[in-house]
DNA sequence: GTGCTTGCAAATCGTTTGCAATAGC
DNA sequence: GCTATTGCAAACGATTTGCAAGCAC
């Protein structure tokens, strides 16, 4: 997909054919995938596809800012393709990610200085019994 | 220490000499220990003392609220037997965690529900450079 | 053809599990 | 004695590494 594609060249991103359909994956599938979700969702359709490039390419995407990485799982690292401003809410029962709107202050921008600390990276993380598994 | 033997009381955990010494070390060393940093610091005065055991206990604190259990180093869970309010702070190049203090509207507080979720943890994360690595 | 990318297999490392020995009431 | 806790060794699962083959400019 054109998407996928140009969200690679936006972060200069040299896109191969895996990187590319690993973006796209991320784009279509806003789930926060884990390197494995990616891989099983990727190796019908490549089955050539490793592993290991799964996890080289959504490693180089986090680090070009073209997805963020999240460690809001304690067990797996996931990662998200919409890089908007917003929080993730992790449900303890299901294990599902949600997002949900970003509702503080702009007081925490990338970029600030705190206590001498240079911020690169705001993750607000919740967890709890998410809406579908407090219905059960 | 009576400190430690107290904070699991408190959070009705039978205090079993591990446990406390698990306590207290949390409380003591304010790092926010890995658990294989809370056995490497326990084993030379507890050289019994087992991993297993050190995993199960760290678990039962955070679960009964005695500690945290934080997810913000992607290569293992840390703990900070700091129980009050705060954020944290992760150097990507040196490692440590800071503790940083909570800035933001208390709009966010456990308990709450969100977009239908109920939330009962918030973690507030950020990733940087800090400041002995930026004179460094 | 040089350098980056891929993919396989093996290794690594944090964490969990099964289970027998032990401790505490 | 009964139940919960401990500790060992083995298993597990996510991720990384070494390296040879493949691709792109």
């Amino acid at each position: 997909m054109m998407e996928a594609y140009n969200q690679l060249k936006r972060h200069n991103i040299k896109p191969s054919v895996q990187r590319v359909a690993i973006m796209e994956y991320l784009l279509m599938n806003r789930t926060h995938p884990s390197a494995e979700d990616v891989y099983r969702g990727l190796c019908t359709k490549m089955p050539t596809l490793s592993r290991t490039t799964v996890y080289n390419a959504l490693k180089l995407l986090s680090e070009h800012g073209a997805s963020i990485m999240l460690t809001i799982d304690e067990n797996r690292v996931c990662f998200d393709g919409d890089t908007s401003p917003h929080t993730h809410f992790l449900c303890k029962r299901c294990g599902r990610i949600f997002d949900l709107p970003l509702r503080t202050q702009s007081a925490e921008e990338t970029g600030m200085v705190d206590e001498g600390h240079q911020i690169t990276e705001v993750h607000h993380y919740y967890r709890g019994i998410c809406k579908n598994c407090l219905t059960d």
